[in-house]
DNA sequence: CAGAGGAGCGCTCAAATGAGCAGACTGCAA
DNA sequence: TTGCAGTCTGCTCATTTGAGCGCTCCTCTG
């Protein structure tokens, strides 16, 4: 039974084949071939995991007004679909990077799962748009930095300062240190940025962890609802609490906003605010995300004309 | 492309009714699942595991002139080899056994597998052969008993003694408390006897753990090839050490031998000469293994005349 | 802009396959 | 032994499927 469900199953040879070859009837290996998939000796899975499903891009696409958008399926916990996002985001960037560009990352575990699947890219020199978070080295945004610049050939241009400092008089000293100027500098002439999101409601943001409890309810209060790269962003699509912002070694809301390109790579429905939030904000122009955020995000009002295009 | 492939391998749907359904030609529909199958989208797989190979078990049979044999597919580390061949005795068990037998048992971590997945069986008294062993309550021979009597309805005899003492005089006292010398009155009436076989060389038995360092070696150079209940082997299947049973609480050799029938349950090919000696000593009458031991059996010398039967 | 090259599509025809059926065999009881 | 029930086997016939072919459309290049 396994012999005759290895060759036609793995060896692709027709049921007659095999019957010639072992002196059976071609009924018998049939029926041998039922026996082992109701048996479970033979076991057929679909695993849609990590394809595109073009349909639901575009309608996210054209209900957000972005320019491109790509869902993917993905299953399991939290992490899975990290993975998958993370992975459709290289190979997104493998796709459609063009060499001479300048490639600015932010951080975040998505981010992280990206670096982790990056084809081989074009050679692009590669920024870091924020100041460095979190303890594991592994998961740094200076590790993501060096792993694509890796990948691409070109330089890395790591931020070696904290993102969130105490007071402004220390951000604004981190900034005028000559590494962390250079890469601050960098940030006009970046062409392609990818960033996760953050959702402050619910709460789902590693900078969340950084941060006070009487800070974090006070900003709340003040309306945010969303973080990309450390910029705070109400619902309504502008940046709240401009003195956080002074506070951090990060890049400025309207720098951010010229970059003519910016994928934000995320998943999972509850992040769905916080996206919708972050396009109405000018800081999205793609989006790499999974089956749930994208449903999530059909079912809120439309932020563009559906009409078009 | 997933919704074809679903129609088609979960459903069983014919390629022609999918392509009417959605409007697709049916080439297109072959086109989509030989594309699923060749990106892993479906994955086909085969697990042979738990299967009987008749033609290898009739053989192993009549090699070693048992009455008997299974052998079982079995993939995997130690454990999982286990866990196969202890299921298979099970099912031997419950398919072969008559109400009113009764039932012999020794331990091992192969029929600590074989107790947790036996079926429900007729209404047999079960005994245990041997003292008990081992640190592990789950692993302990009077849970291997407890399970099986539980699952045949019969009546559990256990014994609460150490399976190997110091000296021959405690365990004489032993042998007459009284609960075990209940125990030990029923090995005469035992007509199915379930033993594991601990090999000595190369070193695999859980007896070793509990025999010091000197005592093993002068074992070995007596000449102890496996152990099946405590009872000391060498290739040739005679009885050796025989100082060593009076310092055990187990049912004897002859006593042993006697048994009508006497299922050995045993994976892995480094066993293969202890389950030889046991078979050659009058200790098995029939083998369950997986096809690693089996194929390692059919290595070494017939042990009947290949002639018969 | 023309033409080469390649990918995708659907057709034909022959081979493969499944459904259903009738005969053969086995086990069991009378 | 006979008869019966259940199982297994291989048949016929209609349906499904795959191989190979030519067509069309698209893209790239000169």
């Amino acid at each position: 039974m396994v012999l005759v469900a290895r060759r036609y199953y793995v060896d692709d040879i027709s049921k007659v084949q095999i019957a010639q070859d072992l002196g059976l009837s071609r009924f018998k290996v049939a029926r041998l071939l039922e026996q082992a998939r109701s048996t479970g000796v033979v076991t057929i899975t679909i695993d849609a995991d990590g394809l595109v499903d073009a349909e639901l891009s575009a309608r996210v696409c054209r209900h957000l007004g972005l320019d491109a958008a790509v869902v993917v399926e993905a299953s399991g916990d939290e992490n899975a679909v990290r993975r998958q996002v993370g992975e459709a985001a290289a190979r997104l960037l493998g796709e459609t990077l063009h060499a001479g560009e300048v490639l600015g990352l932010a951080w975040g575990r998505t981010l992280t799962a990206m670096s982790a699947a990056m084809p081989p890219l074009p050679r692009v020199d590669v920024v870091q748009l924020t100041g460095a978070i979190g303890g594991d080295v592994e998961e740094s945004p200076v590790e993501i930095i060096r792993r694509v610049a890796l990948r691409s050939g070109g330089s890395a241009r790591p931020i070696f300062a904290p993102l969130v400092v105490d007071d402004p008089r220390t951000a604004q000293a981190l900034r005028r240190q000559p590494d962390v100027a250079a890469a601050l500098r960098m940030f006009d002439s970046v062409t392609t940025a990818v960033v996760s999101v953050g959702s402050w409601d619910p709460p789902n943001s590693q900078l969340l962890r950084t941060i006070s409890e009487d800070e974090r309810a006070h900003l709340l209060q003040v309306g945010v609802r969303a973080e990309v790269a450390s910029l705070l962003v109400s619902d309504e699509g502008e940046l709240v609490a401009p003195d956080f912002q002074d506070r951090c070694v990060t890049i400025g809301f309207e720098q951010m906003r010229a970059i003519p390109r910016k994928i934000a790579a995320a998943g999972g429905a509850p992040k769905a605010r916080a996206v919708a939030a972050i396009v109405r904000a000018g800081l999205c122009t793609e989006l790499v995300t999974d089956r749930a955020l994208a449903e999530a995000l059909l079912q809120l009002p439309a932020l563009a004309s559906t009409t078009a295009s």
